[in-house]
DNA sequence: GCCGTTTTCGGCCCGACTGTTTTCAGTCG
């Protein structure tokens, strides 16, 4: 069971007690929702906490008591919430659904079910078409638009889209911005500058001394295809990818207060706040101020983390993950960053399913400045690839090493291969080819769908061969395609340790594979991590910043990443 | 309902915008 299960529940309780709001229930609601919070983001589900430690170990969490222990207890056991029951009873709501939209929160949903009986988007959808939405009290023509606007939007993207899409987005409509002289400083927030691997909306922040033509800029680019709102500080537009994005134009000396605040997330602004307030300061998207109003930090970021006595935190880590605490110990790692990479260890080319030779992948990854890439064609197995055999791979490293002695040191390609790992284990490829070549990688690419221990114990097994550097994508999961195969991460993990493989950050953006969390949990294990590209052609390279940034997330230091070693390191460390 | 470097009671993050009002509730980030 999911912890996003139980999670939603609290989350719902919070909705429906909020309608009957008393000075008490006030804060009994954010009680809910902080609990709610918290299960989200703890790695481990709490069943097996529970089970682990009982209700105690389940009150160790943050924002989770007695009470809510016990609710959560009551379902681990019976399935049920009597309370979660009870409210629903009541309202019968599709919550979740309907909070999604524009405009819309428990209130006015618990509104409209009252006033229109509407329990789900589909109901929603029939009720605004007939326009009696506007006929309820508190209700508009506007707002029956918002939510028409709000359920077409949804429909089109269904809620999020990838950091691979997100991230060019963004950085289009800076350099479009930039490019007007509308603007004199312009940066990404929000959970795109936090490269998360999907956004929800794209958040731009700005300085300009004629905020009503940078918004004209704005809502007439090429990619907006509508405006949601349009005003002097704040202006919202829907774009052709899908989600809508956000521009906020604020006065330069409280550029630094606003970029904390919008590159969030919440929970770490939320924390950060409260430190403010122990120090008997107030902080918001303004400054940092004295209980007398008086400023103390706004126009630089790093002044307000540095007078709250605070580390500067990068933005990937401000996920409330226990970077507060990091940051007031000044422990804050000094994080893995792109010009740390050396190489690149995940590669293909034409001779399977690549687009380029060679030739052409060598000469591309020494001009964005690496200085080695291994050459991991697919094996034969994977026959929708062209795999080769071990008589096409011979032929191929011929070829690699006259490549080789033609660069004369001044960049260095390994010889390998993304060698399937078949059913029962075994390797795609013959003992005598593989230790021909300098960097294997090891992937699953059939055969998804095994129990956990089968699967586990068939990565392992390959693991323990000997005879694999890294092992490939090893969840399999492809964001909103696919989820990962059933595996055990802390087994592969630990035999990653004992045999010195290293566990893959695949950078195609729709896997990020390692995702954050689970480098995070695979970093309890002495492993070191290969943050590569699977480049299929020279372009593919630049995907590197979305791995890049999925290691950052992950809190991941140079010293654990292989592709940041200098060659002479790197092909040590690679001897099997 | 949760929580404790002013604590086991009395607080709980905060400001702005929107639509619908005529002074504000609800929503959002």
């Amino acid at each position: 069971m999911e912890n996003r299960v139980i999670a939603d529940m609290l989350e719902e309780i919070a909705d429906m007690l909020s309608i009957d709001e008393t000075p008490t229930t006030r804060f009994e609601v954010r009680a809910y929702k902080n609990a709610a919070l918290t299960l989200l983001s703890i790695q481990e589900p709490v069943e097996s906490v529970y089970k682990r430690g009982g209700i105690k170990a389940i009150m160790e969490f943050p924002g989770i008591g007695p009470g809510i222990a016990g609710k959560i207890e009551e379902y681990i056991k019976t399935g049920r919430m009597k309370k979660y029951d009870e409210l629903k009873r009541k309202y019968p709501i599709d919550f979740k659904g309907l909070l999604l939209l524009e405009g819309m929160g428990a209130k006015k949903a618990i509104t409209l079910y009252k006033k229109l009986g509407i329990r789900d988007l589909s109901d929603l959808k029939k009720a605004v078409e007939s326009h009696k939405v506007s006929t309820i009290e508190g209700f508009g023509s506007r707002s029956e638009e918002m939510f028409s606007k709000s359920m077409q939007l949804q429909e089109s993207s269904r809620g999020r889209i990838l950091l691979g899409v997100a991230l060019p987005a963004a950085e289009s409509i800076v350099h479009d911005l930039m490019d007007s002289g509308t603007v004199t400083k312009v940066v990404i927030a929000g959970s795109t500058r936090r490269m998360k691997e999907t956004v929800g909306d794209l958040d731009i922040l700005a300085i300009s001394k004629t905020p009503e033509k940078a918004m004209d800029v704005f809502t007439s680019m090429n990619d907006v295809t509508g405006i949601v709102s349009k005003g002097p500080t704040r202006s919202t537009v829907s774009l052709n990818i899908g989600v809508t994005c956000d521009l906020r134009v604020l006065p330069p000396e409280s550029f630094g207060a606003a970029q904390q605040y919008f590159i969030g997330n919440k929970q770490h602004n939320i924390d950060t706040r409260k430190i403010a307030i122990r120090k008997g300061y107030k902080l918001n998207e303004y400054g940092l101020f004295s209980k007398s109003g008086k400023i103390i930090a706004s126009e630089d970021e790093h002044d307000i983390y540095a007078k709250l006595g605070m580390q500067y935190v990068p933005p990937e880590m401000r996920e409330a993950r226990g970077e507060i605490k990091l940051a007031l110990e000044h422990k804050i790692p000094t994080l893995i960053d792109m010009k740390d990479l050396k190489g690149d260890l995940h590669t293909h080319t034409k001779e399977t399913d690549g687009v380029n030779t060679i030739d052409e992948m060598a000469d591309a990854a020494r001009s964005i400045g690496l200085s080695y890439i291994a050459t991991t064609n697919h094996t034969k197995s994977l026959k929708v690839a062209k795999g080769m055999d071990d008589r096409q791979f011979a032929v191929f490293m011929k070829k690699v090493d006259k490549l080789n002695d033609s660069l004369d040191g001044r960049f260095r390609v390994l010889k390998g291969a993304e060698c399937d790992i078949l059913k029962d284990g075994s390797l795609d490829l013959s003992r005598q080819t593989i230790e021909s070549m300098e960097c294997v990688v090891g992937s699953v690419h059939a055969s998804f769908r095994m129990p956990e221990k089968e699967m586990t114990d068939r990565v392992i097994k390959a693991i323990g061969s000997g005879l694999i550097n890294i092992l490939g994508h090893p969840t399999g999961r492809l964001i909103n395609e696919r989820e990962g195969f059933a595996i055990d991460l802390d087994r592969v993990a630990q035999a990653c340790e004992d045999n010195d493989v290293a566990l893959e950050i695949n950078s195609w953006p729709n896997r990020l594979d390692l995702n954050d969390t689970n480098i995070m949990l695979a970093s309890k294990y002495k492993v070191r991590f290969s943050i590569n590209s699977d480049s299929h052609s020279t372009a593919h390279y630049q995907m590197l910043r979305y791995g890049v940034g999925t290691a950052r997330r992950g809190w991941l230091t140079p010293e654990r990443v292989l592709n940041a070693m200098p060659l002479k390191e790197l092909e040590k460390s690679l001897k099997r």
